[in-house]
DNA sequence: TTAAATAATGAATTGTTATTCATTTATAGT
DNA sequence: ACTATAAATGAATAACAATTCATTATTTAA
């Protein structure tokens, strides 16, 4: 019958996730360098021959749990910044979502944070994550220029860098306080530099 | 002689910074866990075994690298804060010198961006180039809000990360795109975003 | 000139861990 | 129940690279 092949799918799709998500906590932990097969197989609760009827290698577990968390995140990103009605608004969204995000899933977020340079290696495979990032900011300034609730003057490649650069820098920082304090409310106040600076009145 | 102990030192010292600017080099280029020993040794022009004349261990060698640095780079840092007259002076100086000594020492800035989780783990023991930075910046902030050239409700603790984000961000996207264009020029439209910020009139 | 003493060498050793694969276990269809 | 197919196992292998150390070369000082 056709519930075998399914339940067949299925239970092949959840030992898969299973061991995308020990490696993502295993990944998150020691890093990619330090994490061993042996770790991420125990974990998941499989032998470590295991992995390699799922995955290539090593390198292809991180590969597939980026491309993963990428395509959701952005999935999502993409919604967030639909719900604004204008550019403003789709930055507060934008931000907001990006922390939500990133505060709902701490393994991905130290992931994508600390292994820089070990996903720079890989790029060219993987979704890129910054870029995709700053063109929807590009686009967002665009059109806040257009409409004019943002300056004229702007040099927009600079600009989208600088808000992408600040974020980070306050998830950075929430990841070395192993993420103890509320990284969310960190949107508006985060916002609200970005539009009017700190330069007194 | 004195002469004989002095001319030993200068060579040691000679055979030590050789190998620390070989490893540094060889870092940047492979990242610190695919930079083998031998690769350093031969870009010194030195035995494998010579390294660990000088040097504890690998680990040691990165870290001796980044606290030289660190130490090189800080020094630099306070003194031209020191000559602003006022916050904004000074912010826009330690700005522009940032971009300046990343520029002139692109493996420095390659290894400082991109080892982050390595160093991460090591960092009990360096030198913190972040909290260096960030308590740079907070007094700079609190004297801005003194004078009432910063804006009084501004929560330090934020402004801060989010201004060394944003540094880090554009340093970023230079390494990226293998230091091919003017880094230093970023500076002061850089400072300008953080003051006046990107909402319109 | 020569004998300590010091520095440097690089082949051999060691340790680690990713990956393989012969074997075992589970599943599906008849 | 039985056979064929698929999935899982984990001990054995292979690959790699850090570290060591017996040996060689260089420097020092009398």
């Amino acid at each position: 019958m056709l519930k075998h092949k399914s339940d067949l799918q299925k239970n092949k799709s959840e030992k898969y996730n299973k061991i995308l998500n020990s490696a993502g906590a295993v990944f998150a932990e020691f890093g990619f360098h330090k994490a061993t097969i042996s770790q991420i197989a125990s974990k998941a609760g499989v032998a470590d021959g295991t992995l390699y009827l799922y995955f290539k290698n090593k390198e292809d577990i991180l590969y597939q749990f980026v491309n993963f968390k990428t395509d959701a995140f952005f999935n999502k990103m993409h919604s967030a910044v639909k719900k604004g009605n204008n550019a403003e608004e789709k930055l507060r969204y934008l931000i907001r979502c990006h922390l939500t995000e990133f505060q709902n899933d701490k393994n991905m977020a130290i992931i994508f944070q600390s292994e820089v340079r070990y996903l720079r290696d890989i790029e060219s495979q993987i979704k890129d994550i910054s870029k995709m990032y700053l063109d929807l900011l590009s686009d967002i300034i665009e059109q806040g220029q257009i409409e004019g609730s943002m300056r004229q003057d702007l040099f927009v490649g600079l600009v989208k860098r600088f808000i992408l650069g600040a974020v980070e820098g306050v998830i950075n920082t929430w990841v070395s306080a192993d993420g103890r304090y509320d990284l969310v409310s960190m949107a508006d106040p985060l916002v609200e530099l970005y539009l009017a600076g700190v330069k007194g009145k």
